[in-house]
DNA sequence: ATTTTCTATGTAGCAATGCTACATAGGGGT
DNA sequence: ACCCCTATGTAGCATTGCTACATAGAAAAT
């Protein structure tokens, strides 16, 4: 019936990454803070699952910009409602804050 | 400098579940939803990062229960300074999640 | 001239983590 | 007899995460 994927945490934030626009490799490890031997493999299986697309940016663009060019991501629909998904799990984490810093007045 | 270990989500988790005051493994698996398979050995890694400190209930109250004694598990100091960091880490999801909410009118 | 820094993507190889399935055990119910 | 509930736990495997390294062009520094 459900055959959206669990999502571990660092999934989740990659997903949450990109839709927050940050779209690209580089960028993504700048928010998170995760290194690239962490992110790079984990979009490629984010995208083996077809949660996420990618498209090279023009050559024109990035020469441009003199700099090397991006890969951006985006979310696929189904990336959407297994962030979604994701979501409402993840805010388990959160009550019990909330529910612990109401205990102790 | 900063010795405290980086906690994956799940560890982080639990060590915020028992601050929580869900103090056993059973009732652990329970909130959290993560199988036995997960959440014993992650317990024992906790407690040999001494992030967590444990002692079995006495045979007689869990005889009067009627059940098995439970081991309680509570956070050592270091625990609630570890948690308080990953706490902070971890706010970086809530953030991108209100930034993305803010964006679409 | 050469080295370093910055942007950008990526992999190899290892260690750590997470999960499914199973094991154990006593009490209570059908 | 058999199953369900509480409770803890492990074996073995698959997945994930990380450190360290590789590549490459442009700019800045020495």
């Amino acid at each position: 019936m459900d055959d959206t994927p669990k999502l571990s945490y660092t999934s989740a934030l990659l997903l949450q990454t990109i839709r927050s626009g940050y779209s690209y490799g580089f960028d993504i490890m700048d928010v998170t803070g995760l290194p690239s031997g962490t992110v790079y493999p984990a979009l490629r299986r984010l995208q083996q699952l077809e949660l996420i697309k990618s498209n090279w940016e023009g050559e024109r663009t990035a020469f441009a910009e003199q700099r090397p060019p991006r890969k951006y991501y985006r979310l696929t629909r189904e990336g959407k409602e297994t962030l979604a998904k994701a979501l409402e799990r993840y805010a388990l984490f959160e009550q019990l804050v909330t529910a612990e810093k109401s205990k102790r007045r």
